[in-house]
DNA sequence: ACACAACTGCGTACAGCGCAAGCAGTTTGT
DNA sequence: ACAAACTGCTTGCGCTGTACGCAGTTGTGT
């Protein structure tokens, strides 16, 4: 289970020397080529022809970079992530500085909002991506948090703006270029008219019509300040119990509830 | 943009008299389907002549009763959700039923992972779906939270746990028919002798090397268990700050953080 | 200098995909 | 009786990922 090339290469790993032609392009570029046409057309656009295409090559050229579409896919994720801005983890209380990590990413998904649509089997080990997740963990430096509960925050918190963006594309109320459009409420009206008149699910045609009648909004800011919000709220309660009581550093059991399923 | 025809008949909305022969299977035979197929071979094995195939259809006949794939997708989906088991939203406080509701859906997406696979391009407004959120509303009833912040805090519980049964997955803790490995702690292990060497991301390094070398743990488990506790202490702060101050009951702005990017 | 190995890029080929179009047979309303 | 509406099917098109093999280029070993 050695490491794959295309890892090697993103890591600017040399393996000794290489016979044969130059390569004419990086995967770099390769990468920059999938962002592009993602760019214009999402995720699902993204094919071994249209990248080839947009480097001048043949699709099977392309495979003397990567060895499958899985490697693609994730060397176009890397580089539409980006490296993640460090000064967005300097400074400030460890609450500031999670709070920015948080909104940086969303910024980067929200620029790229097919970003959460690339499927992918594993999870990827490129640089850009675990640079991301360094500077979360270095976020987190002096909670008192154990390693293990700061990564499961990181992912809580990559977690529900993951979703949030996702949930503002379905809804309209981000748009594919990563602007943003007005909530018309579209939604919840819709809930209504199908549910309305069915007499199910009364709670949530009640919530539905709560929502409907209010002033407009902006949804998408809205939700992520709310989610937000609530994530550290829970994290500075999790964050001062172990403060108060540095035994549990070590033991992930205090928080284990009873009723597991 | 009137309601499609699988929604109508995925509501048990008759419309009207129908002439020529009766159709030979009803969408809920082609949720099942789908579901048979996926639980076989992954949400990617569910094409149109898979799942006609898994019925003694050809692909096409398929068309007669979803218009496209992302309408058999959204079948599919529905029927693997199954209905919500309500007994896990009665009785009891308002933060044990939002955290059986959770532990449900956690438990209804670890028997089928290949469900947060489904490329959807909008929110499926689909019976066993809308039952769901239905049923997560009603587990908020009583906290004062107002409708908007119920259905939010329900997509960030939502989001945690398909990040949470995606991760689990990737990082093999998960198998495909729900069943759950032992961690092996394979992914540290490579992170480290990935980045290790390299001198970069030192903090993610320290991270891997302190969980690396502790006693082996429940990757699943645990993760589920301290996600679910973070959120319910932030949902928990948030309903108290409504419940001592109820003018923000409809006035969300007192959570949102000054420096929104 | 020369052979060989390693490498790049490409052309061809194949199975599978979503789906458009059209056709035969069945049921219903007029 | 007749037409409208419906089901299930066959055929076909353009697209996908990728296996295979070949020509040309570059470095290494003799």
């Amino acid at each position: 289970m050695a490491v794959p090339r295309y890892l090697e290469v993103l890591w600017d790993r040399p393996s000794g020397t290489r016979r044969g032609p130059k390569p004419g392009v990086g995967i770099r570029d390769i990468g920059a080529a999938g962002v592009r046409v993602a760019d214009r057309g999402g995720a699902e656009t993204i094919s071994m022809k249209a990248v080839a295409t947009e480097l001048g090559m043949t699709s099977m050229s392309l495979y003397r970079y990567v060895t499958n579409k899985d490697e693609l896919l994730a060397v176009v994720l890397d580089e539409a992530y980006g490296p993640c801005p460090r000064d967005t983890v300097e400074g400030g209380t460890w609450r500031e500085r999670v709070e920015s990590w948080t909104r940086a990413i969303a910024a980067a998904l929200t620029a790229r909002p097919w970003i959460v649509d690339i499927p992918l089997s594993a999870p990827p080990a490129t640089p850009n991506v675990l640079g991301w997740t360094d500077a979360g963990v270095a976020a987190f430096e002096g909670t008192g948090l154990p390693a293990r509960s700061v990564l499961s925050s990181l992912l809580v918190l990559d977690g529900f703006v993951r979703n949030h963006v996702r949930q503002s594309t379905q809804l309209g109320a981000l748009r594919a270029d990563g602007s943003r459009a007005p909530d018309d409420r579209s939604y919840e009206k819709g809930i209504l008219a199908l549910v309305g008149d069915t007499g199910r699910l009364p709670a949530l045609a009640a919530a539905a019509a709560e929502i409907s009648h209010g002033e407009a909004s902006d949804f998408y800011a809205d939700e992520l300040d709310y989610g937000i919000a609530v994530l550290l709220d829970g994290l500075t309660h999790r964050v001062e119990s172990v403060r108060s009581d540095p035994s549990r550093e070590t033991d992930r059991t205090g928080y284990a509830s009873s009723n597991r399923l």
